[in-house]
DNA sequence: TATGCGTGGCA
DNA sequence: TTGCCAAGCAT
């Protein structure tokens, strides 16, 4: 047991942390020590705003298919967004294929292992940047996402959740407690967001079960609720974002291009349709070929 | 800095 | 049922 003067000025101590994280972390594949950064990589891209069990399988299969970016790279887009799936937010599975023909000829099929290097690759921002260099490589880096944010709010500032994100502010939030020696920060980033992820929740923390409940600033205030200011709802239904959806399901289920009618049918107003199929055009998503009819791209 | 971008499970 | 939430990124 740590002297109780320490305790009272630590609010996150790794080593509590990383004790409790090797006892009860889960044994995802990308976490075993075979796992290569490339498949490090894929997972993080597949869990960007997606939950664990619906990226599993699908990590699976692409670790098996495409072992190295190279492979990746090799396959039409087509085929790379109909393995994504409904993993959801497609754009994720194209800008993947286009870090991997990088990776591939830029960097000799070998995932980089600085933050910069891997910025500059398209769907590569600030979290997964470093989330690679951490449990790809483990290197010491400030690694934020949404459940570091909170436990950080809650843990340390004594808020009920964490308020807008700023990056740098974020950043140094978490390396103020981030361990010096490369392999133990890195363990200590995957602890933070374990516990985010298993207790630390958003709707019903188990507070009860939480291995740093004593040295909680939350806890110390009594749990107070969110006070910041209210975060925007996410709408679907009825959304571009839902119309967009329906369009690539329809061009996901078919070897063949398709006739516009056939895509007309999943939205009544035309003009909204239209708008949308104009957008996934835009984006490389859909490709319309020769003779009018669509498809997914890269294929015909 | 604020928005738009998919999908599905759960309370 | 409806709203919230899930390892963000690009613009």
């Amino acid at each position: 047991m740590r002297p109780l003067g320490k305790l009272a000025a630590m609010s996150i101590d790794p080593g509590t942390l990383i004790e409790w994280f090797d006892e009860r972390g889960r044994d995802l594949p990308w976490r075993r020590p075979d796992c290569t950064a490339w498949g490090v990589l894929v997972s993080e891209i597949m869990l960007q705003q997606t939950p664990v069990v619906r990226v599993q399988p699908l990590w699976t299969e692409w670790l098996t298919r495409w072992p190295r970016p190279s492979a990746l790279a090799a396959a039409p887009q087509g085929e790379v967004l109909r393995a994504w799936g409904k993993l959801g937010y497609p754009r994720r599975a194209l800008r993947l294929h286009a870090a991997a023909d990088a990776i591939a000829r830029e960097h000799d099929d070998v995932v980089p292992n600085d933050v910069d290097t891997l910025l500059a690759l398209p769907g590569i921002g600030a979290y997964t940047a470093r989330a690679v260099v951490a449990f790809a490589y483990g290197k010491r880096a400030p690694v934020v996402d949404t459940n570091v944010r909170r436990v950080v709010a809650r843990a340390v500032h004594g808020a009920g959740d964490a308020g807008p994100p700023s990056n740098t502010r974020d950043m140094a939030d978490i390396e103020a407690f981030l361990p010096e020696q490369d392999a133990e920060a890195a363990k200590f980033s995957a602890a933070v967001m374990e516990l985010g992820a298993l207790v630390c929740t958003a709707r019903s923390p188990q507070c009860a079960d939480c291995p740093i409940f004593a040295d909680c600033a939350w806890q110390r205030a009594g749990r107070p609720a969110y006070a910041g200011p209210a975060k925007p709802v996410q709408k679907f239904a009825g959304t571009d974002r839902q119309i967009r959806g329906r369009l690539l399901d329809v061009l996901r289920g078919t070897a063949e291009p398709v006739a516009k009618s056939r895509l007309d049918v999943v939205w009544s107003e035309a003009g909204r349709r239209d708008r949308c199929l104009d957008s996934l055009l835009a984006d490389g998503l859909v490709e319309q070929i020769e003779d009018g009819r669509f498809a997914l791209p890269g294929e015909h």
